[in-house]
DNA sequence: AATATCTTGCACACCGATGTGCAAGATAAC
DNA sequence: GTTATCTTGCACATCGGTGTGCAAGATATT
């Protein structure tokens, strides 16, 4: 109906560099906020973003604005980061998705947590269809390649997947894991759901380490 | 400093059968409520359970309060469910845990919820200790066993355990599970994050439904 | 039938969060 | 240094949820 882009109004001068600073320190703030708490107020939020909450509202006229490009914003990166990791084996492949969400730890779970309840589900969904779509290829794949476990449907193996994997980053998030640590940890909990032995899992890792 | 419980008043006569069974009422419905949104108000809770909100205060007199006797209902019918579960062998010990958590989902996913955030997660987390103590010991025997994963600490892998179990307990209740199925999805998640491939799990299980 | 108990349906006060208006600073951009 | 932009700090209205008081109605218990 109307376009909200920033194609709204014709600016007599460009944005200043602060305000656009500021705007990014607004969604860095509510990541982190929301990922503690997902409702806490624009008050907390503007405060880790040392602004006032009536600054906020200079850049989002809305709570749901603002949440709403939070998510754009994670979902793009989160697309982003999945790029080519589809390599021919469907193990190694499910072991890169996790190394690389694990790069997105704040991102994915903002996205995690406002895809399962409240008015946001929906668009969080379509968001997140082209990273559903690609595990769902790769698990379709293994499964019929005889690489990953026969007793589910590919459906419910790839939600499963997916959901043991954020399991893994919400424990990352409690208790503090290195770098290689959580990557580590990712990649053995979306191989052990997809049917892996723990030693299987291992030698899957180390074989792709071997061929980045 | 003042006894809550029952025994507060003398009372003249006993507690008449339509409250008891409206109490009861409302924490089913608390239960049900709040499993699909933590943030549920009183209101909706009341109308679930076919009553008003004000004669929900008749029986609690506070959010806080009807929370905490939920929680602590929940916490006493998991420990109780528990029970026994531990015969000798880690993997179907977990199995096991797996199959009785189960029976309980709804119970179960309240506590979790409660269990991450808010002011009642050291109520909870204190009335879990029981679950949690008992999973971590036959981690611990599993591991020096040789039955579970080599590659992480007794206290990360329980945790791992019982966070993917949840992780499935969330997934069963977006897609209806048939009793069997949930069981069976359950105890495979808990088996595979503690080292087992899906033969293996399935093995087990079977070994397990053997010996009752 | 008499009575204590429970529920209902209003009334109200309170609180925290959201969203807006406006005038007075502060500061990039030109 | 001028200007347009951005931030601040108030004030205010609004909204939903919580908790209480009270009188009238309904119902279990004896």
């Amino acid at each position: 109906m109307t376009p909200t882009l920033s194609s709204a109004r014709p600016p007599a001068r460009a944005r200043r560099a602060d305000a656009e600073h500021n705007r990014t320190a607004i969604l860095e703030a509510a990541a982190v906020a929301l990922n503690r708490d997902p409702d806490a107020s624009l008050q907390s939020i503007a405060a880790e973003a040392h602004l006032t909450r009536r600054a906020l509202y200079g850049h989002f006229s809305t709570r749901e604005d603002l949440i709403i490009a939070l998510l754009w914003r994670g979902a793009s990166r989160i697309t982003l980061s999945i790029t080519a990791v589809d390599c021919g084996n469907s193990r190694m492949s499910i072991a890169r998705i996790g190394s690389r969400l694990w790069g997105e730890v704040e991102h994915v779970r903002v996205m995690a947590r406002f895809a399962v309840r409240g008015p946001f589900a929906p668009i969080v969904a379509e968001a997140l269809a082209p990273l559903r779509r690609l595990l769902l290829t790769i698990v379709k794949r293994g499964i019929a390649a005889g690489e990953l476990r026969q007793d589910i449907s590919p459906e419910l193996l790839s939600r499963l997947i997916e959901g043991s994997a954020l399991a893994v980053l919400d424990e990352a998030n409690r208790t503090p894991l290195g770098r290689d640590d959580g990557a580590r940890l990712v990649m053995q909990a979306g191989l052990a759901m997809a049917g892996l032995s723990w030693r299987e899992s291992e030698q899957t890792i180390t074989e792709m380490d071997r061929t980045p």
